[in-house]
DNA sequence: CATTGATGTAACTTCATAGGTTACATGAAA
DNA sequence: TTTCATGTAACCTATGAAGTTACATCAATG
């Protein structure tokens, strides 16, 4: 996902969903629906037609990764979670309570940690790893 | 399975895959194969035949909820992570050890936190929540 | 103004996998 | 020796993510 935001960036111009999916060895259909949130979040825009395709809305350095999360519908970002909600018993509910807060205050620290990472910043690790490269032909960074 | 464990160390006695199935709403096969992980660790005990069952194998203070996610053959604890490892792009290289060191910096601390808290503190939540109960018939803590 | 090439989206299919189920061997107590 | 428990393999099922097909819509272009 972040690596098609950032071959927008660097397209410059538009790029459709099939040469997304190529990036990303998928289907179009699977990138168009999941780009939709991001358009709906002003975090890409989209145009039809001749020359159309998908383009960053947004400059890389204002779009940050909790932006990112957020515009795919703030997912569940732990693999863990409460067996039930509202369960009768006193025990499963003491669990879940202590569950919970730790769940809580840890999901904050993922959430401060995204939110201080923007694209600008993926993306300067990405041109570092362009200048070391061997194959350095500008302009054309993969096969 | 926070929740079987506490049941175990309130029972006294060895309870049985079929009632501590009965706390999950779920089979006692699937209790059996999840808790083999948590025996191999020296967490619970079995005993085979009549009054056999399931008991802790050491004192609820003793046992860490990092230990628990070690039992369980420490499955991943975020939601998220790299789409596939051993790119060719180097845009995609880049998004993934950026995104990798960020996971690794939010395992740590999810785990400092999983290592913070033992089944006793746990345990001592359950013992508030029976006190403050209207139903508190000792003993008797769930449907 | 018809054609071409792109997105938008519904509907369906496929695949992976966690969880549930059945069956039966093993072992311990009564 | 019967009963009651775990141990485990093998299989079944349900769920959800991803992939696919199909077709409507819309914009540029000649």
């Amino acid at each position: 996902m972040l690596h098609l935001l950032l071959h927008m960036a660097e397209a410059g111009e538009a790029i459709t969903s099939e040469g997304l999916a190529g990036y990303l060895g998928t289907n179009p259909v699977v990138v168009r629906r999941t780009l939709a949130g991001l358009r709906q979040s002003g975090i890409v825009r989209s145009e039809k037609g001749r020359g159309g395709g998908w383009r960053l809305a947004r400059p890389l350095a204002e779009i940050t990764l909790a932006d990112v999360h957020g515009a795919l519908g703030s997912p569940a970002l732990l693999a863990f979670g409460n067996r039930n909600d509202n369960p009768q018993c006193l025990v499963e509910q003491a669990v879940n309570e202590r569950l919970s807060d730790t769940m809580d205050e840890v999901q904050a620290m993922v959430m401060s940690r995204l939110a201080a990472v923007t694209l600008a910043d993926v993306d300067a690790d990405f041109r570092r790893r362009l200048a070391a490269s061997p194959h350095h032909s500008k302009g054309h960074h993969h096969a």
